[in-house]
Parts: structure tokens; C-alpha cells; sequence
DNA sequence: TTGAAAGCGCTAACAC
DNA sequence: GTGTTAGCGCTTTCAA
């Protein structure tokens, strides 16, 4: 008891040193306070057993008097329920994770969690650490978003944590990415990016387009090889055969295409058309045909990937793939907490489908001319 | 010591009977395994403390085999340290956020912290419930974003949470607000909303144009009011009074700035130039104006507030105030957690400066005639 | 209906 | 250097 006292001195000496607050109340102090005991202070709060009402006024004044709130952590250490939902994205700037973000957050919080945001800027040695701080966190799940590397080592890495997070009770969900294989415990919400590249090619084909430009193919991005697939097999069908020369590499960003298209312009190319990897490279393309006094759409056609908001603010409005954002997040969280009532729905494919716009028509005269 | 074995098997019979795993190895496991004590094992952790060479590799190895990850909320419980930072918006698609928000995760991971995102859907009454979520995480900061309703009430309730937070030892942090008062425990980054729309009238009044039209006011948004009061300023400071009947309320979104702009011809006011109360506005405007067949700039100049990225995608590029979006997240959470280093600086407030592109030059003919 | 007591997993003071 | 001993604040049996 001494003893007890004793340190209690020494810590209140050390309160008064630090410049704000460790002088918060506890369930002790609240307890006392309402001349009841801790278990009862305990009862009150979770609601979920009987406790007189008499006793439950006098704590929840008491509680209300300390300016109480429980110790989430205190909470979580003790009860095993921890109620948060990480979100790990490359980059919350992007508006395409932006909307993912809002769905997750948004179901999220309907369910009762909290919401942890991590950023990796497309490295994926980042992904891995920061599964792993999740890990610490104990959080219920763990939704990663975006396309995957097609790399052996990386997904061998991902296997590795979605047992990893098993283990701890967690649930890994991956967002627009391909599964991991059979086996692996993990949540797969993913959008048909093969259908939806391949509705728009064969909508700018119908149209009459024969040479289109394939912007910023991403090799190894699972999005992007999945993308180009639709957009082979389009031309397939109709017995074509998209040029290779055509296809140009590059990163998913506005700059990309920007430089893609005056490179294009510049070399002569013969095309009517550009199918962008995504909005965002549409955007830079069309700045670059713009100021190349290429003509959008009579000279040439512009589509894009995404749909995300700025394909309406675009000059002319961007025809492109609508992709479900939020409902792809909504549904990631959403199946990550109830795994248990839809074993056999942890692999979900949303559709997608295309949005035409003006941005869009039939090929004109040969650029050359106009 | 039965007891205690049997409430382990009962446990143990739990696990089973649940999808996935509690079987999660905690300090005694490794330390068990490695041949140590607990506290060994919490040495090696925290690095902060000298253990012998090969009892550091023992333990490490133990640690790999087993595949440990340290409990984050024993952790936050025993040794007082936090390690989150809590990021609350109206809504995390808006790219103005967005920005901010990547500012405080770039910043906060810096620092080794953890960022917990937060939304409010713009309802003042969620404000409150996730700052109050949020002390119960006990995060380091709580950051709060966006324009501060001018209502006595709500502001008696922020300053009330400045001071709970701070009893738990946190801070709330306002971001692109102004400060609650004096005495009131919170840091302040706010940017200087006032001279941003003060320098923005001031280039379209000395490029000629007498009649503006303001779009998007929000009144008792305190954003909103300051930006009001540059505009007024600026036609003061040249004898001009604003015409009240050209400053139209509405909220600051795209659909608001396409119905403001397609009122504002239908009534067929007299106006040269349009100040839209941020960039989203001025992209619905621009659509409006676009439709109505008025060209821009030409016919009528056209201003934006905040530069987000897709002022450079509308048509024409947006003349707009650029804020200093990721600077004011990663300064919030610099401040807030140094705030004992720099206790004088706990209200800053950045700079605005205006950016002009193609939808600004000098009035044309009136518009009937064009 | 309530209280007492035993941890949850970790860190930190204190001994050796 | 390393082990022992106490808790951090809460939930949860087990008794009463």
C-alpha cells in the first residue's frame, strides 16, 4: 500500500513536468465517483447486460462529470475487438483511389470501424511494411488497392502476409487486383477491366477506326495487362491485328500522355484514334492533340479508363470506362467483415461498362489533311 | 493453476470453433522459445537498450520463426506512446482534401506515425462524434479540415473538445480555419483566403472588368466569408462597390457553379467576369457558359479558387488562387507534434497566390453583342 | 444486480 | 546484461 502510494507520487510528479495531460479518468475513477465498482462502470458502457437503472444514471453522470471516454486500447487489449478497417493505397491524391477510399471509409463507418489510411507512392516494398504495421494493429481488415505486380517474389510476399493476417484474425482484400490462387486466405474484389477495355475497342472499331493508339501500357501491372488483353482480343474478333508499333509504354499519369501523344504527333504515326490506359493519361493526351492542333473528335478519337470526375470537365467530355469506385469499396469492406456468412463470395468481379461522351465518332479524313 | 489450465482449454475450443486464428505468439512465446525473459525480448524490440549480441540474435531468430508482431494496443497501453495521427474531412474525393490529406500521411509516416482517416459528410453534428472517436484512440493530433461554420454553438463545442483532447493529450489541429480564441489548446495552419481572393478581383478589375459575378457563396462558411471579403475589399480599394445582385449563395460544388452560371445568363445580368468560389465551381460554370454559347475568355473571363489539378484539364485552363494544399497538412502535423519546440508558432498561416491561365483577360464587347 | 479478481500483451522499474 | 515484478485501463468470469 506504501509502495502503491508512493508511486503514484512519483508519477503525478512526472504529470506535472510534462507540459499536457496524462490526468485522464479511468473506469476506476468513474467507478468511485458513482460509488459502484469498475465491473459495473464496464456494464454500463457496453450496453449488453443487465445493471438497475438507478446504478446506470449514477455512472453515466459520474461519467459525465469526468469528462470520460474509454481507452481504445485498453478495449481492444482486453476484448480482442479491435474495430478498425486499414485502407492502403498508392497514392489518396489519385482520384480513382479517392473514390475507393470513400466507399471504404463510408461502409466502414456503417459497420462500426475506424478507418486507417496508408500510402505506399507505388513502392511496393512500402505495401509490405505497411501490411505489416497493420498487422500490429490488429485491424479486422486489411484492403489493399490497385493493380498488382505480376512479379513471383512480390506475390509470393502477399501470400505470406494474407496468412500472416489470418493468423492474427485479420482479413486481407485486395481491390482491382487478380486473386492470389486457391488456398489463400484472402478477399478479392475486383471490376472487369478485360470487358471494359474490350467494349470500348470494339466501340471505337464499329465506329470505323482501324489504327488506335494504345497509350501507357504498364508491363507487369496486372490492370494494365488486362486492359491490353480486351483490347487485343477486340481486334481479334474482328480479324484485326493491333499494330505494336501503336502500343506505347508508360506510366498511368497525366505527363505520360502528354508526352506519349505529341511523340506520336511527332513521328507521323497513321492513327484515328487513342485508347488511353486512363483518364488521367486521356487528360494529358488531349492537352498535347489540343496544342498539336489535332482536332478532338473529328481529327481524332480520344477514350479513356475510369471514368473518374474530371472526364467531364475535359475539353471535348471524355468517352471512357465507368468503373464502380465506390461500390468496389463498399463491397471490399463489407465482405471482409461478414466473410464468415459468405464463405463462397470472397471473389467478387463488378462489371464495368463504357461511357460515351464527345470525345468519341468516326474517324474523319486522314489527319494528314485536315 | 487447474483452473487457469482450463480456462486455456476453454479458450483453446473457442479457436477452433471460429474461422480464423487467435493463435497469435506474443512476447512469452518468443522469449519461451528463445530461452529468455519477456523483458529480453521487449529490449531487443525497442533497440533502445543494450542486449548482448547473441541474445539479440536468439531472440530475433525466435521472433522470424514465429513469426511475431508486436501488439500495437499492449503496446499504446503499457508504454503510453500512441504512434496516430487523425485526419477528419467533409469528404476525402474532394481533390482539395486530397491534397492535404497526402501532406499529413507524407508527414505523419515521416514521423512514425499512423494516420486514421475520418469523414463528415459536411454534418457539423459527425464533426464532433469522430473527434470524440478519435480521443478515444488517444491519437497524438486530430486534424480537422475545411472552412469552420460561424456558429457560436459549434465553436463552444470545438473548444470544448481543444480541451478534452489536450486533457488526453492530444491536440486538435485546424487546418483552413481560424483559430477558436485565446487560451483554447489548438494549433492553427490556415492559408490567407482573404488575399488569395483579394489579388484574384484585384487582376480582374485592373483587366478592366467592373461587373463580377461572385458564384458560390456560403454564408456562415468562414472560408466563404473571408473569400467575400477580399472580393469586397479589393473593389473598394478602387471606389467600387460590388453589385449585391451578382454575388449568388450556393454550396461550393460543380453542380452549384453550372446552376449559378445558367441563372446568371437566363436572367440575362450584366457581368464580364465570373469569381467562382473554388475551382469546382468554376468547372460547372464553365460547362454552363460553354452551353449558353458564351465563349470564355473572351466573351467572359472566368476564376477559380484553390488550383486542384483539374483546373489545367477544363477548357480553357482555369486562372485560379493556388492554396497550398499538401504544405498545410504536413506543417499541421509538424506543429502538432512538435508543438513543445515551437509553442510560439502554433498559429500559422501560409500564403495564397493567384495563377493565371487561359479563362482570365479583359473584357470584350458587352456580351448581348457577341 | 453487483463486486472481486484475474488477466489481455507489453513496457519499465528494480534487482541481481 | 538479464530476469523479476508490477502495472497500463479495460473486460470478464466467478461469487455473492
Amino acid at each position: 500500500m506504501n509502495e502503491a502510494a508512493q508511486v503514484s507520487a512519483g508519477k503525478t510528479g512526472r504529470r506535472t513536468e510534462s507540459a499536457a495531460g496524462r490526468d485522464v479518468s479511468t473506469v476506476r475513477d468513474v467507478a468511485r465517483r458513482a460509488g459502484v465498482s469498475a465491473s459495473t462502470v464496464s456494464r454500463v458502457m457496453g450496453g449488453t447486460y443487465p445493471v438497475a437503472a438507478a446504478t446506470r444514471a449514477k455512472v453515466l453522470k459520474a461519467m459525465r462529470e469526468l469528462d470520460y471516454v474509454v481507452n481504445a486500447h485498453a478495449r481492444a487489449l482486453g476484448g480482442s475487438t479491435n474495430k478498425t478497417v486499414a485502407f492502403v493505397v498508392d497514392d489518396v491524391t489519385g482520384p480513382f483511389y479517392a473514390h475507393i477510399a470513400r466507399g471504404v471509409e463510408e461502409q466502414a463507418s456503417a459497420e462500426g470501424r475506424l478507418c486507417m489510411l496508408c500510402t505506399t507512392h507505388g513502392d511496393p516494398q512500402r505495401v509490405l511494411a505497411v501490411v505489416e504495421m497493420m498487422r500490429e494493429q490488429r485491424a479486422d481488415a486489411v484492403i489493399v488497392v490497385g493493380g498488382a505486380w505480376e512479379d513471383k517474389a512480390y506475390q509470393d510476399r502477399m501470400t505470406h502476409f494474407a496468412h500472416a493476417l489470418d493468423r492474427v484474425g485479420s482479413r486481407l482484400v485486395l481491390v482491382g487486383r487478380p486473386p492470389l490462387g486457391e488456398g489463400v486466405p484472402a478477399t478479392v474484389v475486383d471490376y472487369d477491366n478485360e470487358a471494359g477495355a474490350f467494349a470500348m475497342t470494339t466501340h471505337l472499331l464499329s465506329a470505323g477506326h482501324r489504327r488506335i493508339a494504345y497509350l501507357a501500357r504498364v508491363p507487369g501491372l496486372s490492370t494494365s495487362t488486362q486492359r491490353i488483353s480486351g483490347f487485343t482480343r477486340a481486334h481479334e474478333l474482328m480479324g484485326l491485328t493491333p499494330d505494336p508499333a501503336l502500343i506505347l509504354d508508360g506510366e498511368f499519369t497525366r505527363a505520360h500522355g502528354y508526352r506519349a501523344a505529341r511523340e506520336l504527333l511527332a513521328s507521323g504515326a497513321d492513327f484515328s484514334a487513342v485508347f488511353a490506359g486512363t483518364d488521367m493519361v486521356a487528360a494529358g493526351a488531349l492537352q498535347a492533340l489540343r496544342e498539336g492542333g489535332v482536332r478532338v473528335p473529328e481529327d481524332v478519337s480520344v477514350a479513356g479508363y475510369d471514368d473518374i470526375p474530371v472526364a467531364i470537365d475535359v475539353y471535348p467530355a471524355l468517352t471512357t470506362v465507368h468503373v464502380p469506385h465506390e461500390e468496389l469499396g463498399r463491397t471490399a469492406v463489407r465482405l471482409a467483415l461478414h466473410r464468415d456468412e459468405f464463405p463462397e463470395s470472397q471473389h467478387q468481379v463488378l462489371g464495368t461498362h463504357i461511357v460515351i461522351r464527345a470525345s468519341t465518332r468516326g474517324p474523319g479524313r486522314p489527319r494528314e489533311t485536315s
